[in-house]
DNA sequence: CGACTAGTTGAGGACCATCAACAGAGGTGG
DNA sequence: CCACCTCTGTTGATGGTCCTCAACTAGTCG
């Protein structure tokens, strides 16, 4: 449905071939030996691209396909019925989108691109079909699933109990982390969110956000220009993020 | 490791086949066929009978097998680095136990029972074997992990923006719906779990969910006798569990 | 009986949502 | 060029929510 979207690229498709992408160790095909990424590879039909701000799929579409993130950084919202908008999941590069329409058979969120992005889309038909073949797929379906469901869990269940100071500092040591596992700087990144974006996905609103913000810079624990985040004390923000319980304790 | 348990029953393994199991219209087999069922019914290999209180898997312990849930009720309790301890997951009769373990390859909390209760044990391995055979059993996988990940994303993103009402009106209401599905009661059943643990599972301290409940029964949306719930007005918890933000505006 | 656990109640104050006003950036049109 | 709008982010005042600490009751177990 490309009509959906609100912007696209030309849509140059890129040579979509699994074995050249640098990616590979991250994304799905990291267990298949160079044939089956060869089969695989037959399997992504398609290269998307989308410009910043344009719309990969609407909440409540029927699910057909997981995306492959290539480059680029994507975020789901959920709306609720009321005018609720929540921000249930952000992607980068090597990440899987869609995983959580399986069940549901629709897409439970709108996603949409945070900067410019390229996606492989995998129908999911398709790739049902090779994992019959391959069952290293089903595995990796399976392993990514679980873990998937077991981090969010853990991660949402602390957040619960923690003040804003410690959710934000729990958010941006994630963040950065994502970042240093695809080998790009842990302490020095673009964050092309809103404050209202980060206050949707933490559960805080957008004034709290940038008043922790403020008081973390005022603390030189980092240091923000416009969208670009320093950090500038790993182990403090990493106490803060940690620290037991709502409230510090009287002494 | 059935040395680990601090109790257990004398280990009644009743009959497990799940041809004459009356969850097997919950449980995995449920869209088998009944030669099917047979062939699954190899792979529960036992029964396992837990008194109250009693330890199913220990955190930490390594991963081997799933559990379905014939009669009772358990909790998952999670220890972090801290003191803290949170309540992560609830299972009731026809749950699976254990497919946050599958990525890990541990148990991501100790598993104990709140009522005595009767568990099948599923080996893991055995079934990815049988699954093999059988490609409804890998998608019974992933589309109940898949289901699983994004009610648990959804219920936990929007608990993180609520008040204290809110949440335990949220809680209330799934439980209620849990044992609706079941065939049992939704405005009357017993919930064993002390203030603690609902305070655990939600973020919120044991006096706010006991001044929380005192406050619905003086509303008369409730009735609470020990650990007994009587739900009165599920008209009113449900608009209070979905009273958007944290707090009401002001007019 | 004392020891322990689960639950209740009250006082005080930390935390953060709410509302409002404002500043700067970017885009549009005349 | 300027006037105007929108979007994003900042700052301040205010008060509701709920955490913390403490004291107390009731029930259970030895």
């Amino acid at each position: 449905m490309p009509g959906q979207n609100t912007k696209r690229h030309a849509g140059v498709p890129r040579d979509s071939g699994c074995l050249s992408c640098y990616l590979k160790a991250l994304c799905i095909p990291a267990n298949l030996s160079s044939c089956e990424k060869q089969l695989f590879s037959q399997v992504v039909t398609t290269c998307v691209g989308l410009d910043k701000r344009a719309v990969l799929v609407s909440q409540g579409a029927r699910f057909d396909s997981l995306y492959a993130v290539r480059t680029g950084f994507l975020k789901q919202e959920t709306a609720l019925d009321g005018a609720e908008q929540l921000l249930t999941a952000l992607w980068f590069p090597g990440d899987i989108i869609g995983s959580d329409a399986i069940g549901l058979g629709r897409y439970p969120g709108t996603v949409s691109a945070l900067e410019s992005s390229t996606l492989c889309k995998l129908p999911f038909d398709s790739f049902l079909a090779l994992a019959h073949e391959l069952p290293q797929l089903y595995q990796y379906l399976h392993y990514n699933l679980s873990l998937a469901m077991h981090e969010e869990r853990m991660s949402l269940h602390q957040l619960l109990c923690r003040t804003a100071e410690a959710r934000l500092a729990c958010f941006l040591l994630s963040i950065s982390d994502c970042f240093r596992r695809r080998g790009y700087s842990s302490r020095h990144f673009r964050l092309p969110l809103s404050r209202q974006d980060i206050g949707n996905y933490l559960g805080l609103t957008q004034e709290t956000v940038g008043r922790t913000l403020a008081a973390y810079q005022a603390q030189r624990l980092l240091r923000i220009e416009g969208r670009e985040y320093q950090l500038l004390d790993l182990s403090r923000l990493e106490q803060m993020a940690s620290s037991t319980g709502r409230r510090q304790k009287r002494r």
